[in-house]
DNA sequence: ATTTGACCTGAAGTTAACTTGAGGTTTTAA
DNA sequence: TTAAAACCTCAAGTTAACTTCAGGTCAAAT
């Protein structure tokens, strides 16, 4: 049921630092044995895989935190609970890919079609319906 | 034809400072004047649009300067040129979008699917596929 | 002509996200 | 039972990507 930090940096593949600094700054949860050691419930594993998956679409630890903020610290989180962050998730990475994917097109058909004249580049006037969708995670993260 | 620093901050929207930055980390390029004051081409506009697109992708100046490294420094860059870097961009982003799919459909189904049981998790021995991918991803839900 | 604003360099400061190190305790396995 | 492995805390170091500061120069407008 209680895993060390040593068994949660094994299954998770982060470094027992990393997890001491998760849990200082919030974002995982553990209790102490007689011995003054973490003790971490199994749930910790998922969260961590979410932590990292987010940090590779460079959402902070911070925003993370914040997602996580519907996530009950007493009780295990249940099916609902977890259901309401995958929403979460889906939406964000949705957008992602959208932003991804214009970027990819942009690129091809505007550096590839070497239009140097920047004030008629498409690209050049795509900067700001892209900047609008980049800070529109906020509606997700903030 | 020549733009100054200022110039080139105001019409970029990014700070002289962080464009001193860029130029020292040589992912923009300038002369100087008779007054050893910085001197850009206007393509260097086109430069700082991808920089700051790619940043919030999450993707690192290393890496962006290693897209830039198929651009001439000394001439302006031709079609060709820039039809080069889009190949390459455009690889990059593919294999960017397609681990953010992947990542997305197993947030959905096994988040989604509440089975706190990891150890039973249908993704629990997925760990080789989404390896494949990318350091950070494998043990994505051990 | 002089003042104000833009520019220069180099160094130090900042934030995020960690890692490393030092010095000491607890657990585990032979 | 004892030695290695794992754990603890706290402080300092690290990298990326910048910003801020200090002290001085150059350019534009009055």
């Amino acid at each position: 049921m209680a895993l060390s930090v040593g068994q949660v940096a094994k299954r998770s593949g982060v470094a027992v630092s990393a997890l001491h600094f998760y849990e200082q700054k919030g974002l995982i949860h553990s209790w102490r044995n007689a011995g003054n050691q973490r003790r971490f419930k199994r749930d910790v594993l998922r969260r961590v895989s979410i932590i990292k998956a987010a940090q590779k679409l460079g959402i902070s630890l911070e925003q993370i935190k914040q997602a996580f903020a519907s996530l009950p610290d007493e009780r295990t989180p249940t099916k609902d609970d977890w259901s309401l962050l995958s929403a979460y998730w889906h939406q964000l990475l949705d957008q992602r890919i959208k932003q991804l994917t214009q970027l990819r097109d942009n690129v091809s058909s505007c550096i590839g079609c070497g239009c140097l004249s920047l004030t008629a580049c498409p690209l050049y006037n795509e900067e700001d319906k892209l900047a609008d969708l980049g800070e529109g995670s906020h509606l997700l993260f903030d």
